[in-house]
DNA sequence: TTAGGGTTAG
């Protein structure tokens, strides 16, 4: 309803307040007007706290003009128990509710309420209201059960899910447009796609909406290249399509043909709206392009887009990402300025700075956020103690990422699961503390998995315990025989001390069992392009004449290869050839013919940086005097002048 | 009334 119209209304109800007809539209324009949490932002300046008390206002009206709930008719009282629903007053919409004899409550009553519990309640709640109905012979309707099958969607039951699936067909009510997308998207998300498949194939009323639910459920299991072709088939594509396909294609780890989707939905003229942005953020986070992102900032700006709590956490998550902890910390302080925010948004704000501190090796930073967040009050969750205890990992503060640790049940109410026993294990681990870090996977009141046993042999790794890294190598061949990554990690135990026979015996196990290694990569943006550089073939961008110049500067500068984790059993000149063509070591010498001095070279590498490069990365920002950051699997470098933001400890 | 969404280890 467009705003003059509301006026007009307003203008009639106040020449004749008892013409309860007036009301309706008026509840029905707050309800529409709602933002669901203040979220969407729809712009005509109505904030839920103002519509909320708008609506308080009209029901005191009819309340002081003599009409109780018992006289107002059932539809009129739909919108007002919807009204409060939606501005998420779940207490005065069922106090409404309950002051009308339940057994002439009709449909209609019954859904305005039931939607509101499905949205913003609790599952358990909508199930109970569904119960009622049924108890009171009020027939539910192709309203009701979209959200009685969202219902079992968070209660994550399949045989609830089925059983209303039943009662729909028994009612006929499966032929309906709604209804049917609904019960495809049950099975989907319960894990059922076969069936979401089949009845995809069968049904004849079928919209935009079923294909997205189908394409989700694809996106869901990892199944992008049948997913995509879905969205090829697609005649009629909207932005939810898009963006569940945008969305789908950055967690199934492709995050550069999901930045290529969000292009293209733009030159197809597509609006993004703000799940859009948050949906392409993090794929700009992954492959740490800053300037996709700042691009991408910009449009959301544009649109009004990056007002909205929730882009901010996305963006201040990607500038994170992308080593930008200036940009990050920007957004942070927008966000955590605001009056009025929800206190969820907050926590989940600080927990993404904690992060972002903690992936740019700054600990001391990690420790005060974290204490700042608990100084306004807020409650930590288990994620704020992942990213507190990682963070304090990557810089070193042992001491106090392990006093945090132990106070997180008592002091914390959060209790520790198996995300926080590996961050322990690899705190401890990294420093040495090899026997503590057993003793605690010793005393852990789960099974401890491969996540705990990862850390474990990271840490062996780093301090070449091999007869512990042996113990949680040999567990994780157990439990995980084809992440070449463990693998790799005892060869290179193996290799530092010269066992070549045991670093063959893993190689053979390796083509044994067909696990392929995952090669090394690094890629770095120029100039809004990306280059890729792997150091198993010649490089197209960086020729040999370069490299050798470069080494030569180096060694005039006291550079000298440190080859101890070559894995083969050949001469020095043969495996300081190998080191020198390791792909970051690529992309710094591209980085330094093609980019400006006063640029920052920027470079990732999808595996964790090796000690030779990582000294080479160093003195090459003295040599060369270059600021250099270089993002591996874990965390970020920032080098300069010589030495690294990681004080050599990662 | 249905479909897409922000934070977390190695």
């Amino acid at each position: 309803m467009q705003l003059p119209v509301k006026i007009v209304f307003l203008q009639t109800l106040h020449r004749n307040p008892s013409h309860l007809p007036c009301y309706t539209p008026l509840f029905q324009f707050i309800t529409s007007e709602s933002g669901g949490g203040g979220r969407i932002g729809i712009g005509t300046g109505n904030s839920d706290a103002s519509l909320l008390r708008q609506t308080r206002q009209l029901h005191c009206q009819l309340l002081l003009r003599g009409f109780d709930a018992k006289l107002i008719p059932s539809f009129l009282l739909s919108r007002i128990i919807a009204a409060y629903s939606s501005l998420q007053d779940l207490n005065s919409a069922t106090l409404l509710f309950s002051s009308i004899k339940i057994s002439v409550a009709d449909t209609i009553v019954f859904n305005a309420l039931i939607r509101g519990h499905a949205r913003f309640g609790s599952p358990e709640t909508t199930l109970q209201l569904f119960r009622a109905m049924h108890v009171n012979n009020i027939h539910p309707d192709h309203f009701t059960f979209p959200f009685i099958l969202k219902s079992c969607i968070s209660l994550q039951s399949l045989d609830l899910g089925r059983s209303v699936h039943s009662l729909c067909l028994i009612l006929g009510l499966h032929r309906d447009l709604y209804v049917g997308t609904s019960v495809m998207d049950m099975y989907v998300k319960l894990g059922e796609i076969r069936s979401g498949q089949y009845l995809f194939d069968s049904i004849s009323m079928k919209d935009v909406s079923s294909w997205n639910v189908l394409i989700a459920g694809y996106l869901s299991i990892g199944s992008c290249e049948r997913a995509s072709d879905l969205f090829d088939k697609m005649t009629v594509r909207n932005v939810v399509s898009w963006t569940a396909m945008i969305s789908g294609l950055a967690q199934n780890g492709m995050a550069d043909r999901a930045i290529s989707l969000f292009h293209a939905m733009e030159e197809q003229g597509v609006r993004p709206n703000w799940i859009t942005i948050v949906s392409v953020l993090p794929a700009c986070g992954q492959i740490a392009s800053l300037e996709h992102g700042k691009k991408i900032h910009r449009h959301a700006t544009s649109l009004t887009l990056d007002g909205i709590p929730a882009v901010q956490i996305a963006l201040l998550s990607m500038y994170g990402r992308c080593g930008s902890l200036i940009d990050a910390r920007r957004c942070f302080d927008r966000v955590t300025s605001e009056e009025g925010m929800d206190r969820r948004d907050l926590v989940v704000c600080y927990n993404t700075m904690i992060a972002a501190y903690g992936w740019n090796g700054r600990g001391v930073d990690v420790e005060s956020c974290f204490e700042e967040m608990i100084g306004r009050g807020l409650e930590p969750d288990a994620v704020t103690f992942v990213s507190l205890l990682s963070g304090l990992t990557h810089s070193g503060l042992v001491e106090q990422g392990y006093r945090y640790f132990k106070r997180m049940r008592s002091f914390y109410h959060v209790e520790p699961s198996m995300e926080h026993y590996s961050c322990v294990v690899d705190l401890l681990g990294r420093c040495g503390r090899l026997e503590e870090a057993k003793a605690i996977i010793d005393g852990m009141p789960m099974e401890a998995g491969a996540s705990v046993w990862g850390a474990l042999l990271g840490g062996c790794s780093s301090e070449r315990n091999l007869a512990i890294g042996e113990i949680a190598a040999e567990r994780l061949f157990e439990m995980e025989a084809y992440n070449s990554g463990n693998y790799v990690l005892l060869s290179n135990m193996y290799a530092e001390v010269g066992r070549f026979e045991r670093v063959e015996e893993l190689r053979r196990k390796l083509r044994e069992n067909e696990i392929l290694k995952n090669p090394g990569c690094s890629w770095m943006e120029v100039k809004g392009k990306c280059y890729l550089f792997t150091s198993c073939s010649p490089s197209p961008f960086v020729c040999e004449s370069t490299l050798e110049k470069m080494l030569k500067k180096m060694k005039e500068a006291g550079y000298v290869a440190d080859t101890r984790l070559c894995l083969h059993d050949v001469s020095e000149e043969e495996k300081e050839h190998s080191v020198i063509r390791h792909s970051e070591k690529l992309a710094l010498a591209f980085g330094i013919m093609k980019c400006e001095s006063r640029d920052k070279l920027r470079v990732t590498k999808n595996l964790r940086i090796c000690v030779d490069c990582h000294n080479f990365s160093k003195l090459i920002s003295q040599v060369y005097d270059r600021e250099i950051v270089i993002r591996d699997v874990n965390r970020f470098h920032h080098f300069s002048q010589g030495s690294c933001s990681c004080h050599d400890y990662w």
